[in-house]
DNA sequence: TGTGTTTCATAAAAATGTCATAAACTGGCG
DNA sequence: CGCCAGTTTATGACATTTTTATGAAACACA
């Protein structure tokens, strides 16, 4: 529900002040103050959306952007970039690097925030509270709850994490590893075989209405969630 | 309870098709479709939402916007804006001057629906004072009692806020926190798990005609009050 | 003192990660 | 082709951990 945002900016007070207004505005905000600690704050848990001051002191801010394009999970995550007042250079090689947008210093909180919503309706079109529907199966996120035909379905939490995952990302192979890093959480030490005994679960959960076979075997690969 | 909806469009045959569409959806539409209409409108019948064309001839929908942040009785009106694809600055700018949400033309009526349900929820969850009545159980504010066909049920203050809570925000999972945020208050020290012993007497509480199977236990997230 | 609330301890239920084993699939080879 | 050996996946069982339910005691307040 609360998207995740993570706020990289080296000046404690802006930092703060970033974090408040996100509160404030329903978002849950995370911190970073230089280059490593953005990177490592980037695994965590993945944010929805990165705030990036262009201004670090060390490595400046494009080089987290970078870094961030580079890796395969962090790819599509969108930036927000923060410039100085015309520094017009910086704003086009900030977008070049993949910068979704950037406010300019100073920013009202209110021109902050409709950005923000904006690259994110932009980037994630299907609101997090959308309910999902595929062929009959449908998940509300709101509720918490998986229908099939007017029926109820019953499912554990990590079922239901790994079900909303998957219908959140159809038609696309994913090995047990990326599995586990996106519906346990990065730096969780579990067995990949682990996945397969809840794949099963999460199958025999949706079988009633024989939505299993949504859930596909990818030999050698992982699984796919896929209506075809 | 039928919510009065302002549409706001210049355009007849797009005004009349959403007209159509959400009194298809049980909202009662009123229309303007300038500037001065839309000023004159908002004043009458209070809408409880407004639905505005960013590209209204005369006066640009932004100007309509502002007008009713200028006034104290329509400042909190929501209001979603229309914009054309791909306009972002509009769609930024219509945030900042303080609209809730925006659709990009073209939209489907699904996605329209949603968003205005999501912005009334959101604004308004449901009218205080009012008899709620879920299944055969009623609750009355004004005389604040709960009655099970025409039986009186007994349950402390606190239950009895719970049930109100719950049964004006049903279909949604809360966790104790949010529990404690809306039925406690804020910044009340109190454990989370007490939010389990007050659950427990509601249910037994209203379980007399069978009610407690509404109060749902969603494992790891919290509780939900539902009618399915 | 009595009603209503919170905390605590414990029971009960549900979820989770691993294994061991069965089953399914693959590619090579006779 | 058909079969075998080697892999990969499916599945059932299980010990453990986590989360909830519940009864009773400790409190708070009028």
């Amino acid at each position: 529900m609360a998207r995740k945002i993570l706020v990289v900016e080296d000046e404690a007070p802006i930092r703060d002040m970033l974090c408040f207004v996100l509160e404030q505005n329903g978002y849950q905000a995370t911190t970073a103050e230089d280059y490593d600690s953005a990177v490592n704050a980037l695994m965590e848990p993945y944010p929805d959306l990165v705030l990036l001051d262009w201004m670090l002191p060390g490595g400046s801010g494009i080089q987290v952007a970078k870094k961030m394009k580079q890796h395969e999970l962090t790819r599509n995550i969108p930036i927000i970039m923060i410039t100085a007042r015309g520094e017009e250079e910086d704003k086009v090689r900030g977008l070049e690097v993949g910068a979704d947008d950037y406010v300019t210093k100073p920013f009202s909180p209110k021109e902050l925030m409709a950005r923000i919503k904006a690259v994110i309706r932009r980037v994630a079109p299907t609101s997090l509270d959308d309910i999902i529907e595929v062929q009959g199966l449908k998940l509300d996120p709101v509720s918490h709850r998986v229908m099939a035909s007017d029926q109820a379905l019953d499912m554990g939490p990590t079922e239901f994490r790994l079900l909303h995952f998957f219908m959140t990302h159809p038609e696309r192979v994913y090995s047990r590893e990326q599995l586990l890093d996106h519906v346990w959480g990065t730096n969780v030490y579990v067995e990949d075989r682990t996945v397969d005994v809840h794949i099963r679960r999460l199958r025999k959960a949706i079988s009633i209405a024989g939505h299993d076979r949504l859930v596909q075997t990818v030999r050698g690969s992982g699984y796919r969630f896929s209506a075809k």
